[in-house]
DNA sequence: CCAAAAACATACTAGTTAGTATGTTTTTGG
DNA sequence: CCAAAAACATACTAACTAGTATGTTTTTGG
């Protein structure tokens, strides 16, 4: 069972990355079989519908990535307007899997699949959730070490952040250009010291 | 030619309802044709075909609706700080026009166009360009009124605002509840006001 | 090694899509 | 009032869609 598990994976990478590119519902069947050289047997036989693939990209893909670049630069770092501010560069100027035309994966999946989808929905609610998370605790543990203020609302400071983040994506998509995102990423800065 | 016109603006009206509920890819012409009521014959006298009716609803629906509702309330206004907030929080908890679970129109055709269609590319990007100039205004005579300290960059400020608002509408459609937005509004609150 | 299960392959279907061909009705200007 | 243009109506098409039916091949455990 070894092939065959990697034919599973192939599917959901080319698959993962034609949705990134042209989007959920303009990505046919026809699109991943034809890209990945697997016939519709073979698909219908691993996924029991485009939507059972769809999640198992969110859960399968995107949730370890998530993990891996989102979540563990914040898990150890001591200085929180440091390591967002960090966070963000990486993710938005050096990061070569996101790349600046297309947006934020998740991002693009929850404009498209929200308020159609009830399981797209709460799986991409998890994954955001566990950003939340992540950040909100990175706040507290300043807070605890002196390097933010007491009075800082980390939920409220984490929701500004990341919606920051996700609506900059908008603006790298609108003009093609990381350029976009360097006054962003400044201001940022600026905003993160302020809560010191 | 009085009828035709308001064929015309029917079928731009209820199309973009549909869009903004359904998305632009999954809002059929069948769709549009049977909530108007007006025939396919009907439909592509008034549109060579389905992007010129797309294109027409953000040049002739959308850009009217963003100097009303985002633009005018910048332009006369002295504090920007203010100004800013309360446009936000008019725009995400009392504008009736546009609803949490559906987003922002122009955001999701942004989303949904860009990187695969250059006229809505353009189109869109001249929408928010508007949106970006009447706030850069607002901020620099802020400066010059005294209402914003002179060190502030409001290229950046202005692109660190709209991305926060961008970005919010993402969470609002995942969390289908204005609830998501007020930490989000308290925040900006408090980011405005390191700006005096 | 060999049967059974797993993995894949091919050909099809029924529904939907944007768009067209070819009409008929309605409006308009002289 | 009446021809010509504008505005609309109906019926169709070709391409594409997700999904299925029915096979064949490959792998695996005893």
């Amino acid at each position: 069972m070894k092939k065959a598990e990697a034919t599973r994976l192939t599917i959901l990478e080319k698959a993962f990355e034609l949705i990134y590119v042209k989007g959920y519902q303009t990505t046919s069947i026809d699109d991943i079989i034809a890209t990945t050289r697997v016939t519709k047997g073979a698909f219908y036989y691993h996924f029991k519908n485009k939507d059972e693939m769809g999640l198992a990209i969110i859960n399968e893909l995107l949730k370890p990535t998530l993990v891996g670049s989102f979540i563990g630069p914040l898990q150890s770092a001591a200085d929180p307007s440091t390591a967002i501010y960090e966070l963000m560069h990486n993710l938005l100027m050096e990061n070569e899997f996101l790349k600046v035309e297309y947006g934020c994966p998740a991002a693009n999946l929850t404009h498209e699949m929200t308020s159609w989808n009830a399981d797209f929905n709460q799986a991409l609610n998890e994954l955001t959730g566990q950003w939340t998370e992540s950040m909100t605790q990175l706040i507290e543990r300043g807070k605890l070490n002196g390097t933010i203020r007491k009075d800082v609302n980390a939920r409220q400071v984490v929701m500004f952040v990341m919606a920051g983040y996700w609506g900059i994506r908008n603006f790298g998509k609108l003009e093609r250009n990381k350029e976009a995102y360097l006054p962003y990423l400044e201001e940022l800065k600026n905003y993160l010291e302020t809560l010191r």
